[in-house]
DNA sequence: GCAAGATCGTGAATCGTTTCAAGCTGCGCT
DNA sequence: AGCGCAGCTTGAAACGATTCACGATCTTGC
């Protein structure tokens, strides 16, 4: 069977095509009466908008693509959905889609954005080029970064320099003098800001390079916490306080840790990053810093509606949050 | 900037609009020099083909529908990327959606997917009606079921009454004799036959009801499980062996019990279910009953794509795929 | 009784692609 | 020379919606 479609609804309802989208558009603009025929018509056939069609006739879709790089870190899938119900709050719809750590892939999801016709982006990006932005803007997407501040788009971002000083300053309140950071690639430039900003607090405060030594994992996920957990456990003398760069690290280390027979927190302290839903309930419950997630995905659509919204000359702004210390038993 | 069309690209190369579609679509059908001229003027303008019109001539995209109950459930994301995986491979692209757990939630998605023109839905339902279903076939939508065998549509799911029964009788052959079961909500249909199949299991093995204690939770993620561990440490006898509905629920519930001084497996044994990433790295590692993730999705959008392929009659296939015990400490 | 609005409805043009019947060339063969 | 054929290319007709200039009908006030 054939798709309904709008002339289907039209001819069954003995209106006109261009009625029937008035109905579904601008309802207002038809009499009472003939609203409800084409209602009831609507109803009675099964009718669905092609929203291709109408896509293709307006220019650009009611979408906005959401591109992750990882939709198995809590964190980030948090980001999306609060990203997602402000897009659908304002009627647009969201498209996933992940790079898995490629940059490849990342491009790949572009280009599918691209073809799908979506009205912005938006992107934490692994690897996006200052022309590969402009190319979008040019073809005239909005774009909004997520946690990378770009001269040349939108961004929103949480201050990871000053979550990095935050968990740091905690460990070295409590008095800890041997620290440890365990960090993801130091490519990606969030993690890199979190280390610089653990780093200089505790240069800062007076301890030496020597004093703390940096553990740089290839991936960011518990098992990389736990490879880390058994590479700290060679030092001598080890660390009295470690800061991680993200949740999923830090159990996998704390947990290593606890099987490995070392009391946390009074052995070693450990502090995450994230404040994901399993800090909380972690054997030993994770103190961490916590990222405004909500806020981060609702200004980030907010942004992108507001650059789709006004069509030509935009500011593009930087919008910046703050992270915050949530403190449990680990640290 | 407008966009390129394929008209522009015609113009500049100097060949008609037909000659620009072969060669994207039918390269053979043009001679070499006209194809290249083509390619350099695709190249040179930064054209991207609109896959919207594209979809609107074809009928249907090249794109399928991935509705899943959550994005912060690894186990899902992960049959979600196989399944994804698998249609790149065959110029498919996926489009990920989630119920979060409402049942409107998971209309709005098959609405959103319908008029996106999606060739097909990969779905793991909440409660979808046989109506919905025969709605979405008569629309000419492929329709496969995750986890949930439907008469009148392809499914492809895991065997959950054996999987529930293979952890039960772990713990049975160790000697446990009084059982705990953690579940998630039993109206879902793969939960409760885990369930069923643990509990069958035990009974089969000469336990009576007294002997198996069943505690049912609304979620399932580690808080829930850390929840039931509070509940369950007020049995008295206490059970020696948990089977848990899946591993988030078994992590929160033995870091609670490690938290309260039980020891596991030594006092209380747990099994988990789905064998998700973080259950190798848990406190303590957890056996845990391993479903055949990659399968699920490879295999779901190889039904997919088999339906869409072969137009009218089309026999739907339900395949079943067999859950694994994975032993580690937890029992 | 009539001009001027106001209110509704119409239908053709349009978006960017694919598809396909038909046209054009040049070549080999008789 | 004429024919048939293969290989390329063309251009117009779809796909299903939105938009908009224009008609048709109805009010209203004088």
């Amino acid at each position: 069977m054939t798709r309904i479609s709008i002339r289907d609804v039209a001819i069954h309802a003995g209106v006109s095509v261009g009625t029937v989208s008035n109905v579904l558009n601008r309802p207002n603009l038809v009499a009472e009466a003939t609203r409800e025929r084409v209602q009831a018509s609507i109803g009675e056939l099964g009718f669905v908008r092609n929203e291709t069609a109408r896509q293709l006739r307006q220019g650009r879709g009611h979408v906005l693509g959401v591109v992750l790089p990882s939709m198995t870190n809590p964190h980030f899938t948090e980001v999306g959905r609060a990203a997602e119900a402000a897009m659908n709050a304002d009627g647009f719809d969201a498209l996933w889609c992940t790079s898995d750590g490629s940059r490849e892939k990342e491009q790949r999801c572009l280009d599918f954005l691209e073809e799908q016709n979506v009205s912005g982006v938006l992107i934490s990006p692994l690897d996006l080029g200052e022309e590969r932005v402009a190319e979008l803007h040019g073809r005239g997407l909005a774009v909004v970064l997520l946690d990378r501040i770009g001269v040349r788009a939108c961004s929103v971002a949480a201050d990871h320099r000053a979550g990095g000083a935050l968990a740091a300053r905690h460990l070295l309140t409590r008095r800890h003098r041997r620290l440890a950071i365990v960090t993801g690639p130091l490519s990606a430039r969030p993690v890199r800001e979190r280390h610089h900003g653990a780093a200089r607090a505790a240069l800062d405060a007076g301890l030496s390079r020597h004093d703390v030594t940096t553990f740089e994992q290839a991936e960011m996920t518990a098992a990389a916490g736990q490879a880390a957990a058994v590479r700290l456990l060679g030092l001598d003398p080890l660390p009295t306080g470690v800061f991680c760069g993200n949740d999923l690290l830090a159990i996998g280390l704390v947990n290593e840790l606890v099987r490995a027979g070392v009391k946390v927190p009074t052995e070693i302290s450990v502090v995450g990053y994230d404040d994901i839903d399993l800090a909380a309930t972690a054997v030993v419950p994770l103190t961490t810093v916590r990222q405004p997630r909500v806020d981060l995905g609702r200004t980030a659509t907010e942004l992108a509606l507001a650059e789709t919204g006004d069509p030509e000359h935009h500011d593009h702004r930087q919008v910046v949050l703050s992270p915050e210390l949530v403190v449990r038993e680990s640290a």
